[in-house]
DNA sequence: AATGAATGAGTCTTCATTCAT
DNA sequence: TATGAATGAAGACTCATTCAT
């Protein structure tokens, strides 16, 4: 009896939270900002949430988790390591780039609440896994260690997201497809695979 | 005399305000704070400063400044484009990562404030302009287009700076040498160009 | 048999929030501690009580009321005033300083809505009318006005209650058996009985 | 330069508080009504005490050094122990029973932050420093050991206090004059001193 | 110019109580 | 009747900035 949580309600908060912290920062979003985004009372968000930084937490931990399954989901929908390492270029990559409120929060001041080197390195295991796969047969690859590899995926990976974000918030003439283009011809010529 | 003084407070609440930012992140550090690092009043603050964010931009605007003069001052000391570039990577990349507290304010929350998409777009000019020069006569280069180059100048930039911070912040095991290492190698082997 | 399981949890609450009014304080204590210390969801607080400020009076009244009776039980279970006296000394009083948790919460804040004033001017009439008695035939006493033995009374009952609250707050080194023995030895040599 | 902290300002705080802990009770009065109370805007209570605790704290403390202060010189303004505690009887504690606010503010449920345990204490410690003293050559007090005067000033200073407490609540018939004469009767007879 | 007290809008959060289920 | 989500007024406190001295 009485009524259950909801968890579209849930959800509501997350979404308005999300648009609001990745717009004007997580610092200059208020409670009461979420709470007029939302259209809900001051006490709901904190029935469903134990204060502000829970909610990014949140939004960070359940979008990452979401990235994460989709790689797991992308990797495993290919066979070869060539074509896996396509796919994350072509499908996950894009997919991750398209949200940009969530690399916004990732990269913002509230980094301390979003622990985004762990979220790194587990992603960085997952790909370097698949490149020492890809390695193997793979002259250009084999000249780099581990460390370098390791080094270069991390670089590569916030290179992009802060690019995205940078150029979000100004006029750069940059766009997520330049990006995108830019990494497939690097990825491509640095393994000797053609990606296009 | 009075010049002189004055612009030693200014230096000291400027360098106070950079650490604590950088440490604790814009919207965590207060006013107070910086009283308190420096032992000058608040008053003493506004004296030099209109508020808060004009410290931030003061810090950014002439940190930035040092940068882009040592940049210059590198780019004009070689005489070749080849040996530039080497001096950029060798010199002048390696004292942009040594001011570690500025480049945690230049991808802070504080963004806002800070314009770091003009400044990069001044950087990527410079270098560019010299990418060009080697490029006339490098295989390597002259099937990139000048979109790409710019593309892969930002990307790479703002990589090895939120790697730098990332890494800092967390015992994720990358040192600035690891950085510094894959770029030398990255860039060299896509230049054609030995930079070792 | 509805009735029967009712009443356990309206005890169930009280027995709680007294423990939790006594070692918190009334406004320390929030419903939702309640509510965790004795498992019930919130509701069926308010389905036994109309809210916060009924449960201390419930706890104080019925707690009085124990009391009451049992002095009333002692004073009627020996035949001569003296023996009367000597038995709320030694049998009544150790037992109301054994219910620490109520004696706290009579002399905290919730004084308010305890109405404890009523409480001891009730028990004062109880053992004012023994005093008189004892006094008829006695020296000591028959010195004392009406109003001073009732002064009396108000002042040693709030004296022990208080003594025993602070001591037990505290590491001031006051146990309930010296407060005892003191109020045997004052009360004994007052009115030349011996209490011993 | 500047303004000074205006110990004036203080004092009407302090004062304000004071009678509305004593009124409404600690709990029951926020910092806003300290505001209204006083005129004067919130960020100024901020001011000068860190917060609501310090304020009673201050307030208990400061009312305490003052009856601390007021008892030695009382003490020291006779000559000999029997005269030093008829003045205490007939000087000190009719002017402690005057600060009817304070009285109640000690005995009230922010007991915690207000250390009765430690003030009690060190009255004592005064006092029988000085029932010693007149112990020495005083058959009825010879028999009374160390614990148990102890106990007794701890019993009589509280249970005055919270008679006075409770009696000021209620419609009690209990008046400080009615209190002071019992005391002075009890302590009388019980040293075989004329108090009178 | 130097100082630091003064200010009050705004912050996050709590919590007793209600009421839909 | 039992439940616990919903509510929103109220709470304590912060802090950038101003301005009297």
């Amino acid at each position: 009896m009485a009524r259950a949580k909801d968890e579209k309600k849930r959800q509501t908060i997350l979404l308005a939270a999300k648009t609001l912290f990745s717009r004007q920062g997580f610092f200059n979003t208020s409670v009461t900002d979420i709470t007029r985004e939302t259209g809900l009372p001051v006490g709901s968000i904190y029935t469903y949430f134990k204060g502000k930084e829970e909610i990014v937490r949140a939004i960070v931990d359940e979008g990452w988790g979401d990235l994460r399954n989709r790689l797991v989901t992308t990797v495993s929908s290919a066979e070869t390591p060539e074509e896996k390492l396509k796919l994350i270029i072509d499908q996950f990559l894009p997919e991750v780039l398209n949200d940009l409120d969530l690399v916004n929060i990732l990269l913002s001041e509230a980094i301390t609440y979003t622990k985004i080197e762990e979220k790194v390195e587990e992603l960085s295991g997952i790909i370097l896994a698949l490149l020492k796969a890809v390695a193997k047969d793979n002259k250009a690859l084999s000249g780099l260690d581990k460390k370098m590899m390791d080094t270069a995926l991390v670089v590569y990976f916030l290179g992009i997201m802060a690019s995205v974000k940078v150029s979000r918030a100004s006029s750069i003439g940059l766009k997520v497809g330049d990006i995108l283009k830019f990494i497939k011809y690097t990825v491509g010529s640095s393994l000797g695979v053609d990606l296009r």
